[in-house]
DNA sequence: TCCAATTTGTTCGTATGTATT
DNA sequence: AAATACATACGAACAAATTGG
C-alpha cells in the first residue's frame, strides 16, 4: 500500500502533486469522482471527501453537472511560491540521544548563522515500557511530520530518518510537492557510503539546483557537497 | 424555520446560533455526534459533516474519544480564521546539554500531541576553546530569537533562558507585543520555588487566561498548573 | 420540449479503527 | 477492561444541474 495515514489525505497529496507538476491546465476538466474512484479503489465518498477538501484548499473548483477543474492561479490563495522563500527550514529528526542532539545543534547552529528558522520534530515513538523504538508507528509521524513541512512551503527539509526505513516513496512525493510551480527541485542523497541514499541523513533543499549549506550538510555527516 | 436547502447546512445555521447565543461555555462539552443525529434525525454522516465544517470555521473543536467543544472565543475571528493562529510554538533554549535534551523533548511531544509545529532555536554561544558560554552573545541570541517569535506571530514560546540573565524587560515587552489584536496575553510565570519567575523556565501563552498545556509545562519541570 | 447521459450534491446505515476516560 | 466519542471508510440511492441530441 501507499504510505501512511487516510486514504483521502493521500489521494489529496497525489493530486496535489499532479497539479503543481501542471500536469492540468487551468479551466480544463480535471477529474470526476469516478475516475477516482476507479483510479485509487475507494469509495465515491472518499474520492468526494478529497475532492472537497481540496476546493476548500482553493485548488479545485467543482460545478454540479459539469465537472471538476483546476482554480484559476489567480484565485489559488497567494501562491507566488518559487519566488517568495518562507525562510524555514524543517528538521526531522528520528531520537534524540547524544548524537541526535550533536546533529541538531548543528543544524540549529547553521540556520540560525543564516537567519533562517527551524521548525523541529521528532519522529521517534517510544514503546512505554521498553524503551524500544516503536518503528511503524516513528515512521508514521516521519510521513506526517514531511506532509506538514510540505504544507508550510518550508524552503528546506533536514532529514534524519527513521532507522531502517528509507521508504523512498514519501521522499519523492514529497519532493515532487514541495517544488510547486519552481522546476528541478531536487533530492541530494547521502553519499555513496550509505547503502540506501536515505539511509544516513539526508535533505532536499527546494529550488533548481539548490545545495544544502555546508554547515548543516556537516551536521548531518555528510562530509562532502552533495 | 425549515429554510430549504441541505439538512447539513440548516444544522450548522441552528448550531451557530446556539453558539452565538452563548447557550455553551467555552471548553465546555458541546454535543456529540450521537446527541445531534437524535436530535436532528439525521444520519450519523450527515451530523459528522455538519461537525466538520463547523471545525473547519473554527466554532468547535473535535477531539477524539473526548469529544466536541465549543473553541476557545479568542480563536474563533469568525474570519478564514487560519490567519490568526498559526499553529507554531516557539521553544528557545539555551544550551544542549542532557537536560535540556530532555526538556526539548518534552516540549517536542507536547506539541506533536496537538498538531503544534515547533519552532526551535538554541540561544547559548560557546566560546570556540573554552566550552564556556558567552553571555553577551547569548542574551542578544535570545533576545532575538524572541523577537522572531513575536513577529511570526507564534500561539506560544516556551523559553529555557539563558543562565543569570532573566531580563525581565524583554520578556514583559515581548508578552506585550505577542498579543497583538488579541487583548490580554499573559505571562505565565515559573512557581514560587524559582527566585526570579524567569530564572527556572517559563511560558507565554497566547490570549488571555491560556494556560501551557500541561505535558509541555512538565516537560519544563513545572510541576503544577501555572 | 422532452429525453438521456454525465457529473456533482446530499443523505443514508453500517462497520471498523483509534484515542480518552 | 469497559464505555464513550471521534475518525475513516464503504456502497448505495436519489436529487439537481448541465449538455447535447
Amino acid at each position: 500500500m501507499g504510505t501512511s495515514g487516510p486514504k483521502y489525505q493521500r489521494i489529496k497529496d497525489e493530486l496535489r502533486a499532479e497539479v503543481a507538476r501542471d500536469e492540468y491546465v487551468a479551466g480544463a476538466p480535471f477529474i470526476t469522482q469516478n475516475q477516482l474512484h476507479e483510479r485509487f479503489g475507494v469509495s465515491s465518498t472518499t474520492a468526494v471527501r478529497a475532492l472537497n477538501d481540496l476546493v476548500a484548499e482553493g485548488l479545485l473548483v467543482r460545478r454540479r453537472g459539469l465537472g471538476t477543474f483546476v482554480a484559476d492561479p489567480s484565485d489559488r490563495t497567494a501562491e507566488p511560491a518559487s519566488a517568495h522563500r518562507s525562510g524555514v527550514v524543517a528538521c526531522i529528526i528520528s531520537g534524540q540521544g547524544p548524537y541526535q542532539s550533536e546533529v541538531l545543534r548543528g543544524v540549529e547552529s547553521g540556520c540560525s548563522e543564516r537567519g533562517l528558522r527551524l521548525f523541529f520534530s521528532d519522529s521517534a515513538v517510544r514503546m512505554t515500557d521498553t524503551g524500544h523504538a516503536d518503528h511503524p508507528a516513528s515512521l508514521a509521524r516521519q510521513d506526517q511530520a514531511l506532509h506538514q513541512a510540505v504544507e508550510d512551503r518550508v524552503d528546506g527539509i533536514i532529514l534524519y530518518p527513521v532507522r531502517g526505513a528509507p521508504d523512498l516513496d514519501v521522499l519523492n512525493e514529497t519532493a515532487g510537492t514541495s517544488c510547486g510551480p519552481s522546476p528541478g527541485a531536487g533530492i541530494c542523497p547521502a553519499p555513496s557510503t550509505a547503502t540506501s541514499p536515505w539511509s544516513t541523513g539526508s535533505a532536499l533543499y527546494r529550488g533548481a539546483g539548490k545545495r544544502l549549506p555546508t554547515s548543516v550538510a556537516h551536521a548531518l555527516g555528510l562530509g562532502g557537497p552533495l
